[in-house]
DNA sequence: GTCTATAGATTGATAGAC
DNA sequence: GTCTATCAATCTATAGAC
């Protein structure tokens, strides 16, 4: 029942920081205040402001990567085993549940949700560097198992498609992990339920994808 | 044949660094040198640097919206006059079509894309603020247009829905306008077009979201 | 491993001449 | 309207004691 190391507290600070505000917008500082550790902490832990950022997205980007990688085969196998082709919404599903699940991960989680929302709309290369050599083979492993189910399509049509299904999901990840539950609120139309729950906002959002993967 | 204003060179440089860059990762000195002007003058013709993005922000988006918001009342009175609802495909290419007409635009068309895709994603709320309040009354009449079309349907799950096609778009606006063309050519699988042109994207995209919200 | 103290560079903003 | 010069605040990163 011992605090964690300042590593960790490090990491969780920057974590919720980076989310919130922004990478360039964080002050080291803020995140060294929050973790009750001090700035030289950083250096030490993590060299540099830059591999903080990359620590953040590895803590949690490995494993989750792994259990994605290991649903979407599940899916491909058991479409093997029965002489057909794997479903679009199976595929996706097994994608996009892992990612959804990190919501119901305590505040790390949501905020690491919103992190990632954060870093696919990220032009700078310095955080994008490291992001997509983490999330690289797993994309397209993706897209490879899309272009399986789906093999009558174009497999240009289908590499788009999949870039929309992931801004979509990303928005989702964005929205609901933070911003929507501060600002959007009290401008959502009436009768709209503003943070509906995990498994509906996963339901919902495969749906939405996997209807758009398989437009004619 | 005269050289642009002053203030309007800031605004094009303004627009290129904050797309490219982020807001927080550009210093002023940046921008001021790109536009061959001084620091000051930023704070003469905008007050702050939050003034200068908010107008960046407001140059565009005026006009667009007033032609998004155009488009889509002709779709809804067309579907009056033939006393029928409107096709879902037909407002999301009302509201879709004016957005990446903007990547025909010039480079500072494409810049805009970019940095409205990267708005959208901008926890920071003296951003999303001045966004926000320049584009809500959009949304709304679209999200209205689409309750009309899909009647059917739980004005909550429209509600989600829209704001998943809005993620789409956001991404696809992110990529097609900067991002894609410069890191995603090489890691891109064999065989898909790195950048097709913006009618075929346009198509792309309106078949996907219009899929997604028609799902059952 | 964690701290204090500080270096060294860069930032947004402004005062005042022209 | 545009410039030079400069301020005060802030940033990242490091040196060195404990």
């Amino acid at each position: 029942m011992s605090r964690p190391d300042t590593k960790q507290r490090l990491l969780d600070a920057a974590e919720r920081l980076f989310a919130r505000q922004g990478f360039h917008a964080t002050p080291l500082r803020d995140i060294t205040a929050e973790a009750g550790a001090n700035v030289a902490a950083v250096n030490y832990h993590f060299g540099s402001k830059e591999g903080m950022i990359e620590a953040v997205l590895a803590r949690r980007l490995g494993p989750l990567n792994e259990e994605r990688r290991e649903r979407i085969e599940a899916v491909l196998r058991a479409a093997r085993q029965r002489g057909g082709r794997p479903e679009v919404a199976e595929v996706l599903r097994a994608f996009v549940e892992p990612t959804f699940r990190l919501l119901e991960q305590g505040p790390g989680g949501q905020n690491f949700a919103v992190l990632v929302g954060r870093v696919l709309a990220e032009p700078d290369p310095s955080l994008r560097a490291p992001f997509l050599r983490l999330v690289a083979p797993t994309f397209r492993f993706l897209y490879q198992a899309l272009c399986e189910a789906l093999p009558h399509l174009d497999p240009g049509v289908v590499f788009w498609r999949v870039n929309s299904a992931l801004g979509a999901m990303g928005h989702t990840l964005r929205w609901t992990g933070g911003l929507g539950a501060e600002i959007g609120r009290s401008s959502l139309p009436p009768g709209v339920d503003p943070s509906p729950g995990t498994e509906t906002q996963t339901d919902r959002l495969v749906a939405f994808i996997a209807a758009g993967m398989e437009a004619p």
